[in-house]
DNA sequence: ATTCCACCTGGAGCGTGCTCCAGGTCAACC
DNA sequence: GGTTGACCTGGAGCACGCTCCAGGTGGAAT
């Protein structure tokens, strides 16, 4: 079990997020102790660190919760489920080739601005 | 000479965009016909064309009208522009390395997803 | 001539994804 | 037992980058 301040920094997420992800339904229910305070589990965590990962990659979040609903729909949803991170993956191979031509033109442009020097 | 449709297609911004882009100092004071209609040079579609690279590899408008500045300001800031361009460079470059990094965890994650089927 | 349609300006509004705040409860260490 | 600090909730606010709207002018094709 994890505390507040431990999910943080195993996350990478702020505490803020975490409370706003839990509120739109993207981590169910997190568990409480007596006083009420958050405890996240192994599970929690790992999942944490799947949205991590969707996020970064530029995932809009009401994506995000589609499939976080695929998840908690159960076994049944595991073809959906793959081909909604296939079409993802489809987008981030996108980006990194977006960006790696574009990074070409930067260079270009670098090279240009050395050749007044 | 573009008429603002031309610019639209040339560049790929929406024409409320470029208006923006004037409107923050993006863009120099674009040329006007005698009605006051936009007409956009060779020299403006060039520089969009740099804008939209720079936008598109996630670098803020903030920093883009740093750049826009030093272009303004003449010759002598060659250098600054290129230190600038080589610290976005950089950031492009962790971008992609991280894309590539997320992308083998989701390609994973695909790979588990397909051996429950 | 008329009917469109592109375009104008200034300013408000919006979607996304958090982030911050007020006002309060516990808990834990000294 | 007191103080500090982590945490709670609900809800407002914010940063960014556009995007849309009202109300109006001008130009171009039939």
């Amino acid at each position: 079990m994890y505390t507040p301040a431990e999910a943080v920094e195993e996350t990478g997420f702020s505490l803020d997020t975490l409370r706003y992800y839990e509120k739109i339904g993207l981590l169910e229910r997190v568990d409480r102790n007596a006083a009420g305070q958050r405890r996240f589990s192994e599970e929690d965590i790992g999942w944490l660190g799947t949205l991590r990962c969707l996020r970064e990659t530029g995932m809009p979040i009401a994506t995000m919760l589609r499939f976080a609903e695929l998840v908690r729909a159960g076994d049944h949803t595991v073809p959906d489920r793959i081909k909604l991170l296939e079409e993802h993956d489809r987008q981030v191979q996108e980006q990194i080739a977006n960006l790696i031509e574009r990074q070409d033109y930067i260079h270009h442009k670098i090279s240009y601005y050395r050749s007044l020097l």
